[in-house]
DNA sequence: CTGAAAGCGCTAACAA
DNA sequence: TTGTTAGCGCTTTCAG
């Protein structure tokens, strides 16, 4: 009954033995592609079910050049954006037979830098780094050298959501997506616009912020929104943020928020102000996760590819797509709801 | 500039080579638990560092105990009650250093066991699986099988939202849920009941539709609900069956749904149909997922600790926690929200 | 068609 | 304090 004596695991030369083979054939059978008459293989076969052995797969890493495994780097686990990309990242290393290990670094350049590490020490096929990234220019030499190591081992980092110098990478067209969402909002009149912002310093905080600033100056309005605060990627993250745009006393017409998430944080906070949207106040997110379809009012916001982002990177960490380093750009677009309302 | 010359990584010799030291030496600075004369140490981290050395994990894994990751495997990653679970286990995980490598099989027993053959060949100190399953009793025997299996090995096999013979795992109140949200129905004067269910013969569905049955019968209303419409545990598997379900022309007063994400489709069917939640219907979910707080108008519902199951599930896999297989069982909580009315 | 033997990169005895 | 050596489990020449 007991697979092996004493809490080890059983080995190819113990299936051999109780085989009555050498751990070469078995290994043969294993691996299926080499002529081996089917007597053996069945007697083999028998071995293996009896013992109910699994091929050590760090044996064979430590052989082979390819361990079948990707590694991905994403912020949070529970935030839809990441999720998304992952089931983008899932399918197509399913149907390609590689296993994914997933790491979470929470939005901080030195883990994601050790997570890096640790996953090179894994020798995955290749590294995806999604969401956005702190811009501080020593962290994107400090990538493009870890790409060149990564490239020289035989495998490759890739960019999913931010870019760096000479690294590949797929990315969402956030100016252009924020440039769409302010001038929808400039167009129906709103002059007023506060900024429900991301993390200070934050590539994608940066990008969507660039696009709305850009609407703002190309229709004259000014080039910065009245108020801007900053606030986690998340719900609580913008509910706290628009509660203290609410205190501040200036007022606004619109609130663009950073992400969707931040969006419907907004959305209670202004609730509860007894401040009704579109209404009172008009609002947009950005990055159309699914829940949106269900929050009401339905918010105006841009919808960006993200498990399309997922499965192109993805693709890209298959051995097939070599070639040099590119940067990826995906379109968005704009999906119009309910809260946004002409002002007089 | 290059690290190494061709194509592969630097290794433990290349280092020693450059430091002007043995292997042994280099490893014993890498494991730092040994007396190494600073100088030495100093010269070797530097040849680390010019090299960008790092150690192969599968080589050490080879001749080690623990490799320091644990498996997870999920039935969908974008489906939020796995993303809390697995945010639970990854808190813990990180907090133990250990890497967590997430699998995701669609709600199907083949796959499953693939993937638990797979982390057993990585040799993975311990394998969670989340979520329901499809009750096949020579599954289960199958999964006391592994689960002695991976005992031998050392490594361990935890479920985390359903049950084995033999096997540890956490679990959630589901049946004790589902009866509390069928009285909170019936003591507001409910009595045809519709069902929204999950996959059929899934644990997960079957346990919550015993509950709602413990409630209907306890009450004197009858066994049975007055229409039972099955589909996928998604969002969209509760629009169509409450779509097949308004189709049927039974009369009911309200819908109890398998899980939250089917309970927002079921709103969303409704709403199309014109049936006011709840002066029409009423409608209650199940588990509690995050974005609850944010579906207007507010979802009565249970609440499952998705994130503690997590941390439990995880806790179990830490090599302290040894013992024999327990089932542990989590409370849950009825959330009163605003989808259930009185009925005249 | 099958077996023997070497070696992947690392660590842990054992020597020095 | 440091070096030498053996061997973890597997695959892959090279012989037979």
């Amino acid at each position: 009954m007991a697979p092996t004596p004493h809490g080890a695991s059983s080995t190819i030369s113990d299936v051999a033995r109780r085989a009555g083979v050498s751990p070469a054939t078995v290994s043969r059978v294993l691996n299926s592609d080499y002529p081996v008459s089917a007597a053996t293989r069945a007697r083999v076969s028998e071995a293996v079910r009896e013992l109910s052995y699994v091929r050590n797969a760090h044996a064979r890493a430590l052989r082979a050049t390819s361990t079948a495994v990707v590694g991905v780097v994403i912020h949070d686990v529970s935030d839809p954006f990441f999720s998304e990309i992952v089931a983008g990242i899932q399918e197509v290393a399913t149907a390609n037979h590689k296993l994914v290990v997933l790491c979470n670094s929470p939005r901080d350049l030195a883990s994601e830098l050790q997570y890096l590490d640790l996953l090179r020490g894994q020798r995955v096929d290749a590294v995806i780094l999604t969401g956005g990234a702190i811009r501080v220019p020593g962290h994107e030499r400090e990538l493009g050298k870890q790409a060149r190591a990564l490239r020289l081992e035989g495998s490759r980092l890739i960019l999913c959501g931010r870019r760096a110098p000479g690294v590949d990478s797929i990315l969402a067209d956030n100016v252009g997506g924020a440039q769409l969402l302010g001038r929808y909002l400039i167009e129906r009149g709103h002059r007023r616009i506060a900024e429900v912002t991301g993390p200070v310093g934050f590539s994608t905080s940066n990008e969507r912020s660039a696009g709305l600033r850009n609407a703002l100056r190309e229709a004259g309005v000014g080039p910065e929104p009245v108020a801007v605060i900053s606030g986690a990627f998340s719900r609580d993250g913008g509910y706290e943020a628009t509660r203290q745009l609410l205190r501040g006393n200036i007022a606004f017409t619109a609130i663009f928020a950073a992400n969707d998430l931040m969006a419907v944080g907004a959305l209670a906070a202004l609730r509860e102000a007894g401040r009704a949207v579109p209404a009172d106040v008009s609002l947009v997110g950005f990055d159309d996760i699914p829940t949106m379809r269900d929050v009401l009012p339905g918010i105006t916001t841009v919808r960006v590819p993200m498990r399309e982002m997922g499965r192109q990177a993805m693709a890209r960490a298959l051995p097939g797509t070599a070639r040099r380093a590119v940067a990826q750009l995906l379109p968005v677009q704009l999906v119009e709801r309910m809260t946004v309302a002409a002002v007089a």
